[in-house]
DNA sequence: GTGAAAGCGCTAACAG
DNA sequence: CTGTTAGCGCTTTCAC
């Protein structure tokens, strides 16, 4: 690998002129300038990016937390985030943090020593006072961790009330809501949606826990199916619930959409490969990834000043289930 | 953030003996080392992995390299590599590739400039060539790049055979082949299986293109039996497909084990929400990571010396399917 | 306009 | 056993 001095003495400029026309900063002369890039050309030179990160103390990596990569939902966030983050020179370095909080100050503790640029971050865990040590620039996704901490989220509460009265428009009467783990962000804010969507409207909540997994909504289905067993719909919280209540509904000899009608949340490809096909809330996960990893780098580039926070909206997918 | 010299002022040693208790390389008297030690406490002091790299000219972080973050058996890949590594104290920079070969010169170039200790790839596109210009350590995982080229793969031409095998064992004679895209080695692998077992077995072929994707494989299989309605057997190149080819069986009304039977390959969670419940020959996903990321570490440890080649197997799970 | 030189934080000879 | 020193490759004052 070529390093800067090999140019200047190619160019037989030193190695600040080079710095110069790298960084397109300070003056140089243009026939100056064209000898080092012609010498840059013919050395295939790169510049090294620890040693800039060095003097920057600053690299071109964003830290990118994520609780559980193996929920099909966070893949594809990353891919959006990665997009947009390449496409400005940035490269991502990835982190599964389970939310466990002892994995989550290894990683912040890695992210410092790394002179990471920025962090993007999805997690239940984190409070302020995690981030409060370490002075980069964090954007929260999917939920928020305080209101001084910049994020991008999804109107849980209000796309949640509307899948509820999607169902009722359909005809539903008796719904009852699959939740989320508890503590978890989003899966309060739907539940709450849920609750008082059915309130406004005078009907009875119906209320089981799936923990946002697929063994978990299959049980919980079953036994919410026993107790009783005139449901007419089902909102579960996320798009796997939906397709384990799906599953104990077959196994249950319960047709759908005719006896019962099932609404998800997330709009994961894997609700369009069950049958029924899964209607659902579908979330702007796109989005989400590459508006988190555009503001963040407007943090970085300090084009905005407090902290920002947006807020995005599902949309529904009628398909089968309903 | 303190620095070694802050740590060596404190405990009144020079930045040298500070390093060594560091990195416990070379005589330190145990009186200084306490001394030391207190002082890195005391100012909570981390060394920076940045100064470390461009002194040493190689970071803690290792390149991976993926084609597609949104097909579900790579996150299982990945948080698998990223387990061990990270217990390591290595950091995984995550590329996502889609496969394209500009995309992977411009992520080789930034692996390069980054200094990264190693790379994982899992790429049909990349050639010995491509990787000729880094002299970083390679591990080739699911794919073979070249012999010098240490890999991890799975033994897809003998578990193709296998599931071949399993069908006939269940009756099957008029077996179709759902394949993966041409040129795809896992898919080129596969298939070679597949025909030469119904060879072996002297039954005829029958096979369609369903590119490891959803909706081609669905429309691949309508066609199919449309062409051959007496099939009596799938065996899908993935699980995907399989899911497709199920989903088209459902819609032309073919009830499934008893018409006709299907088996897929890979083994992601997946296939276990669809009704019926799918028989896959599961592939050892974590085992695949595990092994490849413990082989890199020790490339870059200098505790192995030419390229080693380690071939895993697929295992026989069966559902409701068959 | 351009160059010399200091220094980012750390490690590894080389002395002593 | 411990300290001094010279860089790793780059950027940025500060002179000229």
């Amino acid at each position: 690998m070529a390093t800067i001095h090999d140019v200047a003495k190619l160019a037989e400029v030193s190695v600040a002129t080079v710095s110069r026309v790298l960084n397109n900063r300070g003056y140089v002369g243009a026939e100056t300038r064209k000898r080092v890039e012609e010498a840059i050309r013919e050395l295939n030179y790169r510049p090294n990016k620890v040693a800039r990160s060095l003097f920057k103390k600053k690299t071109t990596s964003i830290g990118c937390i994520i609780p559980d990569i193996t929920n099909p939902f966070f893949p594809q966030l990353v891919k959006a985030v990665e997009q947009t983050l390449n496409e400005h020179g940035y490269t991502v370095l990835l982190f599964n943090s389970e939310d466990r909080l002892d994995r989550m100050d290894q990683i912040l503790e890695v992210l410092q020593t790394e002179y990471v640029a920025g962090a993007l971050i999805v997690s239940d865990q984190v409070k302020k006072k995690h981030l409060d040590k370490l002075d980069i620039p964090v954007v929260a996704i999917d939920k928020i961790i305080s209101t001084n901490i910049s994020s991008v989220t999804v109107n849980n509460y209000e796309n949640a009330r509307e899948a509820v009265r999607y169902l009722v428009g359909r005809g539903c009467r008796k719904i009852a809501h699959l939740r989320g783990p508890v503590g978890v962000y989003t899966s309060e804010e739907r539940l709450r949606g849920y609750q008082d969507e059915m309130t406004q409207q005078g009907l009875p909540s119906y209320i089981a826990n799936g923990h946002y997994q697929l063994s978990a909504s299959i049980q919980a289905t079953m036994e919410l199916l026993q107790q009783h067993p005139d449901l007419d719909g089902i909102f579960a919280a996320n798009d796997i619930m939906a397709v384990g209540a799906i599953k104990a509904l077959a196994r249950l000899g319960i047709r759908i959409p005719d006896e019962i009608k099932v609404i998800g949340f997330d709009g994961i490809e894997w609700g369009m490969t069950i049958t029924p096909e899964l209607t659902t809330m579908e979330q702007p996960i796109v989005e989400l990834g590459n508006k988190s990893a555009e503001l963040l780098l407007q943090i970085i580039n300090g084009q905005v000043k407090g902290p920002k926070h947006y807020r995005l909206d599902a949309k529904l997918v009628v398909r089968d289930s309903t």
